[in-house]
RNA sequence: GCGGGUGUGACGGAACUGGCAGACGUGCAUGACUUAGGAUCAUGUGCCGGGAGGCGUGGGGGUUCGAGUCCCUUCACCCGCACCA
């Protein structure tokens, strides 16, 4: 142990002096360009993960490289603090949420500081303390105010474990995001952010979005789901009733051969009213209403339905058309009843072979047969319409455009779009939450709270029942009060705020965490927002990205922002993985950051993380990948250490002109090294190939002390150069090791290295002979050497005038620099 | 089913616009130093072959002087959405 450089007591050391001396505390600097490096800020569950590592070590390069770079950089850190399990183990070990969370917060906080990252911890923000939701409650009271938020009775989705209910978003295969439970359907009054006026914009601007991965632009696209087409009306007969249907196809109105309605249709039961159906539609309705959404739902649930007894009347052409029933359609999607064109539609084709209802062919393709009968499956591809009056003829697009008009001329329906996004469902029936600021008074109805009353501040005392149901619910003191309109008697709201909420909005936080009248300051955004690099997992593709999208746009719209979009550039890194899954406690394959850095250092396991993948890929956990990072710190070491004295009288810059081959070759080798490993993090964050080329350099200069001449000048500049390019990875020994060189600054105050063209510049280089395309030599010629000087040296090497002599010559391909092919044909 | 991604030594991974496949690290082997080594250093390490040489980037085909990279086809695994009318 001995041999290897005392990383705990190096870590500690310079982690209080950047501390003290006010490292990475940034202010707003209109004179320096500036750069805003966010990492999603964690749940604080208590534990620092290797997720949590790798997301953050990405950062911290990020953040370090382009301050060396002359950037004014803002690197915040916070907490994602409100959420359920904090009442979980309220309930479980009798603590107090808030006590509960804070004690995670004082422990996090101390591992994540052990790591080394150049946080402005004076920008630290909690979600859950008041001085942060006050302002969250105040972006609920803003969209409150321009008709964004509102409150609706809907079949929402309850999650009967967590005991509360959930956004369409945390819906996963039909249940509970957070803990798995199967999700059930019920109908409650709740409060919806309307995300959906938003949908259009959303969609629009991820093109305004090039530095993000396409896989996020693709999920968030088909969430937003949009779909052109109709919608339009038809009679029911025997009933003053409109039925309205959506579709994407109106090119097939006139192959319509049935209707169907979501068995939870509002229309249902007044259609089979007095009918002999009525009994046998019911029964359907009930047993449909029972079974879980899973179920309900899934592709592979099969088909099935039943017959109202009513008919609606095809507007295009007066035909009585069957009403159905069945499990196949979903209230929640458009108008919750379509039209079915079994010749022209899958879904519907497999419905109607079921039940032996008419198939007609509306649209004929090439080899398509003209019978609806003969069709092996639907025809979903385009053609010529047929069987449909005056519209015979037309092509699929030409249909739809004729049909759409045709129906909006005779006041039959219209083009519309439809979104597949719903309204975002923040009601939590919570306590750990922020309250939602609203007051109910049976004189003025629902009333907002005024602003200069906020916070709403969660009451402390409160008792937790072990059935789970919100303490809210009990605390008088907090849901009495009295009116701000009437000043008489109400009551509060006592539901809490998705957490979602709160997260949509802290990166603008950031920018001015202390002030108390506004969010933040406009002044503090538009000089630091949009974040520049956002980093995290893929797992908030969807729901947290594009929540902070909307929020972003709706304060843009009320000018409280200047961009609208929060991330320019978004990152997403991949999982660890141990063993070829993903860490966790149940599989027993959980590696704890805390262990690896009491073992190996923050710097070996920063080094490691970056070092064993790129970024947005999954890494595997290797216990002796890790060992390999901390033999390469003690190789660096060692190497630094074991120069120091020779260098000690040693000044830079020098002048580099007459060098032997050795020093020119080393040198060569330093501003290479400083070219690749600028445009590994610059140009892709391919932090791996970075480490590789450092761990190159050092090899070199390692074989260069191995010399009996050295050149005192280029070995300091290049372990100098080393530590330089090393530092953003491994903050503290380079910083230990540039310190014990005698330099009176911080390494991390240096500038980043701008590799010298000239160093770059090498008499000799090594090509490639080729016979036919296959290698057959490497020699070295001249850098200069022109394309007849290559053909010249190719045909005379040896090796090829052997391999060629009973051969013809057909041609020879020359790329200067890299190689010569020589082709022969026989 | 639809959309996206990934397949390269024993392992993690390199190879930027088609131009030396396997950088760097791990592992393994041999050697040095050593009372000892799970420390350190040196050398070797894709496969077959004694050798010259041949073969090799999931499989098959193609374009090209030249293909891990481009095109067609096929297989495997992973992720997202999933009856969205």
């Amino acid at each position: 142990m001995e041999h290897n450089y005392d990383f705990k007591a190096i870590e500690a050391k310079w982690q209080a002096y950047w501390e003290e001396n006010h490292f990475y505390e940034v202010t707003e600097d209109i004179t320096r360009p500036k750069y805003y490096v966010l990492e999603m800020f964690p749940y604080p569950s208590g534990n620092l993960h290797m997720g949590h590592v790798r997301n953050y070590a990405i950062g911290d390069v990020v953040a370090r490289f382009k301050t060396m770079n002359g950037y004014n950089v803002l690197h915040p850190m916070g907490w994602d603090a409100f959420g359920l399990p904090a009442e979980n183990a309220a309930l479980k070990h009798g603590a107090h949420p808030a006590e509960w969370t804070y004690d995670n917060i004082a422990a996090m906080k101390a591992q994540l500081k052990t790591l080394g990252i150049s946080y402005d911890w004076t920008r630290e923000i909690a979600t859950c303390s008041p001085d942060y939701y006050k302002f969250t409650q105040w972006m609920f009271l803003k969209l409150y105010e321009h008709g964004l938020a509102y409150k609706k009775s809907a079949a929402v989705n309850w999650c009967p474990s967590c005991q509360t209910v959930l956004a369409n978003e945390q819906v996963v295969e039909g249940a509970c995001e957070r803990c798995e439970t199967a999700v059930e359907k019920k109908k409650l009054e709740q409060w919806f952010f309307k995300i959906t006026d938003y949908a259009q914009r959303l969609l629009d601007d991820l093109e305004k979005l090039p530095g993000w991965p396409e896989k996020v632009k693709t999920m968030q696209k088909n969430w937003i789901g949009r779909s052109e087409g109709c919608q339009f009306s038809m009679e029911i007969e025997g009933l003053d009733e409109k039925l309205t249907v959506f579709t994407t196809r109106p090119d097939t109105v006139f192959g319509v051969t049935y209707m169907v309605l979501a068995p939870e249709h509002p229309l249902v039961e007044k259609l089979v009213a007095g009918r002999p159906e009525e009994k046998q539609v019911k029964e359907f309705v009930k047993r449909m209403q029972l079974l879980s959404e899973m179920a309900r739902t899934s592709t592979e649930a099969e088909k099935e339905g039943v017959f109202t007894g009513a008919y609606a009347i095809n507007p295009m052409n007066g035909e009585k058309v069957p009403i159905w029933i069945a499990n196949y359609v979903l209230m929640d999607y458009g108008t919750g009843a379509i039209m079915a064109v079994p010749a022209h539609d899958q879904r519907d084709f497999d419905f109607a072979r079921k039940y032996n209802i008419p198939i007609r062919v509306v649209i004929k393709g090439e080899d398509t047969p003209i019978d609806g009968s003969q069709l092996a499956e639907a025809y979903t591809g385009d053609g010529l319409m047929v069987n449909s009056g005056s519209f015979d003829g037309l092509s699929v697009e030409e249909g739809k455009a004729k049909i759409t008009a045709y129906m909006k001329e005779h006041g039959i329906g219209e083009g519309t779009v439809n979104f597949r996004l719903r309204d975002w469902l923040i009601s939590r029936q919570r306590y750990w939450g922020a309250p939602i600021p609203i007051i109910y008074c049976p004189q003025c109805g629902t009333v907002p709270v005024p602003e200069k009353d906020l916070p709403v501040l969660l009451p402390t005392d409160v008792e937790f029942r072990p059935s789970g149901e919100s303490p809210l619910n009990y605390a008088e003191d907090f849901y009495k009060t009295s009116c701000p309109v009437c000043g008489g008697d109400a009551r509060r709201e006592t539901d809490t705020m998705d957490t979602f909420v709160c997260s949509s909005w802290y990166f603008d936080r950031y920018c001015s965490p202390h002030e108390t009248e506004l969010p933040f300051t406009r002044e503090a955004t538009d000089y630091w927002m949009a974040v520049d690099q956002y980093i995290g997992g893929v797992e908030h593709a969807i729901l947290h990205l594009m929540y902070a999208r909307f929020f972003t746009k709706f304060l843009y719209d009320i000018k409280m922002l200047s961009v609208q979009e929060p991330f320019t550039n978004l990152l997403t890194q991949g999982m660890v993985l141990k063993d070829g899954a993903k860490m966790s406690k149940s599989r027993g394959n959980v590696v704890s950051p805390e262990e690896i850095i009491n073992a190996y250092g923050a710097d070996t396991a920063r080094l490691f993380i970056l070092f064993a993948s790129p970024p947005e890929r999954d890494l595997e956990w290797s216990d002796q990948g890790v060992e390999g990072a901390y033999r390469f710190l003690n190789r660096v070491w060692r190497l630094v250490t074991n120069s120091i004295e020779a260098l000690q009288s040693v000044n830079l810059p020098a002048d580099y002109k007459e060098l032997d081959p050795a020093a020119k070759a080393l040198r060569f080798k330093t501003h290479a090294t400083i070219k690749k490993v600028s445009e590994d993090i610059e140009e892709r964050f391919n932090f791996n190939t970075a480490i590789s080329a450092i761990m190159e350099l050092t090899n070199a200069i390692n074989a260069y002390r191995d010399q009996e001449e050295q050149d005192l000048c280029v070995l300091k500049e290049a372990i100098q150069t080393l530590l330089v390019l090393l530092c953003p990875f491994a903050p503290h020994i380079t910083e230990e090791l540039w310190s014990m060189m005698g330099n009176q600054t911080s390494i991390h105050l240096q500038s980043w290295p701008v590799y010298d063209p000239e160093a770059l510049v090498q008499d000799e280089i090594e090509i490639v002979l080729q016979i036919s395309g296959k290698v057959r030599d490497r020699i070295m010629v001249p850098a200069q050497a022109s394309e007849d000087d290559l053909r010249a040296i190719a045909l005379d090497n040896p090796k090829i005038k052997e391999l060629t002599k009973a051969q013809n010559i057909a041609k020879i391909i020359i790329v200067p620099g890299k190689l010569v092919n020589v082709v022969v044909k026989h």
